[in-house]
DNA sequence: TTGCTTTGCTCAATCGAGTGAGCAACGACT
DNA sequence: AGTCGTTGCTCACTCGATTGAGCAAAGCAA
């Protein structure tokens, strides 16, 4: 169907070798005459010859394809992230296939599988998290030397190139910020236990309260996964407590969407005018009329970082590759919102 | 590297032939012995054997790959749907490949080419659209009987299978919906003029106004494209007139988030409390205290029948693919909110 | 004329899996 | 003993591109 090299080939009376160095740029390393090489450029640009990548990448051992496994596409702060890494590869001549876990480890595995049976060069993954079996999958490639970056989170006792932000200088910030505000009774709407990203903001929150000296009270500290039902769930028992809390912290946008959707129900006093703070930026909080401040993570930063991570380390001679694991911390952005 | 038929083969001592045939589950057709063919199970178990699909797709021309081109993965509605054509096209065994083309047509192409390439078996394609030069590759696509699905919005004069909801009569409820609150002035936020979405939307915006008997003010009818940039230049352009409008439609969620976010700071007369509808969903709508009625696509079912339909023209003879083409209009749900 | 270099290509193997054709061994039947 | 059918495999080509090795022709020098 497609136009083939050797349809190319038979027809200007070449063979297939000229016409692939030709096309692949190595026509003055093979001297082929520069009249030659030009009837071959023109006329693979006549049939609109478009090279198998299948057969390419199955000769080579590369396809130029990075894979990226998010745990959750549908959240935008995944999905800036994907076409920031897609954007950065391209300007290198890589291709990003995008996945979604689902927060599910199995899934990511076998996404991860099907990534590597097709070839990929490399791989990007926000781990859905967890350890032991639900993490054994990415301890196999780091055994195997497939190059592998994290992004967003990391796995404990894993050392493995990675990216991330901040997040406990972060979250220590945001919970400073609502204690500046006089807030003392502060709750945290956690995700996956399972998830670094969830530790570290908890420890950051924790640490923030010792600073100021002030004992958290354990009822105060959720968790449950990275979801809007979760943000729900968490609200719904803050609703429950005697003694309601002064200020919230959430530790994503999901979180932030569900608890405020479930607090829009609940009486005014004290709910209403709650003081929140929370990671990742969702549309329109500035409307919302209520004191909030926002931990912005650099989402093409982390994608374009994590890229160049992986870039460099495919580059790497086989043996260099077995080198210490290189992390990123980036900085957030503070913005605040409200009254 | 990776384990290879060939190794399973040598060290158990059969050939080639025979792994492959036992592993592709055709072991009673090629009256395999069920000893020999348990053992070559084992093995392959046992040395974790992940097939190359490299080596399987040139060899069958076919991946059991499907490519889905959004024209912006970042906006949840096409997010939600990738998520949904992911899950449909598993259940048949095939897997997705997303690509966001970012409501550019070069990008698309490039996308589309890229894709076919990697030896997609067939292609689900949200069209940035426009028209001429801008959809020629779509248009080649057909020429060439390859496999193609449109979804979320068509091409004029492109005859092609694909799926959407019912724009005009949505819009037109939409608006309806507004008439029936008072409203007597209202503007239309449109997206791009080349996109079927913004025509069919803006035909049941007039439909409707004209079913009322209202001559409607061109003034009121903008369009840009469908980024929050866009919705936050048309509410600055509103906020000139001399005469304000008395209701908004916006044709997607973006324009809207665009919108809400510039009229915040407008004087609250007459801009507060002016009623809004718009397609799509975003979070916490309900919180913002505004008369407001949203058209809701139903982005799983969109996925879910999109994959069907080209899984059906997969299994179809050649021939069979020259058939006519067959469009599916899902209808949308009214949400309603606000006072 | 012989020998050497340079130019400009071609040959053929290779990547990993799929597949039509074929074939040896064995039992059964005439 | 000869023929046939069945069982259980193997052989070798194929997909489309890459690549090391090799080779004919032309040019040039001695």
């Amino acid at each position: 169907m497609a136009v083939r090299m050797s349809d190319i080939a038979d027809s200007l009376r070449v063979s297939r070798s000229t016409v692939s160095r030709v096309l692949s740029g190595q026509a003055q390393k093979f001297r082929i005459a520069s009249d030659t090489a030009e009837r071959i450029l023109k006329e693979a640009t006549r049939r609109g010859y478009r090279p198998s990548q299948l057969a390419r990448g199955l000769r080579t051992a590369s396809t130029r394809t990075l894979g990226l496994v998010v745990s959750d596409i549908s959240n935008p702060f995944f999905a800036n992230l994907a076409w920031a890494a897609e954007q950065a590869a391209e300007q290198q001549g890589f291709a990003v296939v995008v996945g979604s876990s689902g927060e599910d480890p199995a899934r990511e595995q076998a996404y991860i599988e099907n990534l590597r049976s097709r070839g990929v060069d490399g791989l990007l993954v926000a781990p859905a998290g967890g350890s032991g079996a639900a993490v054994a999958h990415l301890a196999k490639l780091k055994d195997e030397r497939f190059p592998l970056v994290l992004i967003d989170r990391f796995i404990d006792g894993l050392p493995c190139d990675g990216v991330a932000v901040e997040n406990r200088k972060a979250a220590r910030m945001l919970t400073e910020a609502l204690l500046n505000r006089g807030a003392r009774r502060i709750a945290f709407l956690g995700g996956r236990e399972e998830a670094s990203t969830h530790r570290e903001r908890l420890e950051g929150f924790l640490a923030a309260l010792k600073g100021k000296r002030i004992k958290h009270d354990p009822a105060l500290v959720l968790h449950g996964d990275f979801s809007v039902a979760s943000g729900q769930r968490h609200a719904a028992q803050l609703l429950e407590l005697g003694t309601p809390p002064d200020a919230l912290v959430c530790a994503n946008n999901k979180i932030l969407i569900g608890c405020l959707e479930r607090l829009a129900s609940a009486p005014a006093e004290p709910w209403a005018a709650l003081p929140m703070a929370s990671f990742d930026e969702v549309p329109f909080l500035s409307l919302l009329r209520r004191p909030l401040v926002i931990a912005r993570q650099p989402e093409r930063q982390l994608g374009a970082r994590a890229v160049a991570l992986l870039l460099e380390r495919l580059k790497a001679s086989p043996e260099a590759r077995a080198k210490s694991a290189h992390t990123e911390r980036l900085e957030v952005e503070l913005k605040e919102f409200g009254i």
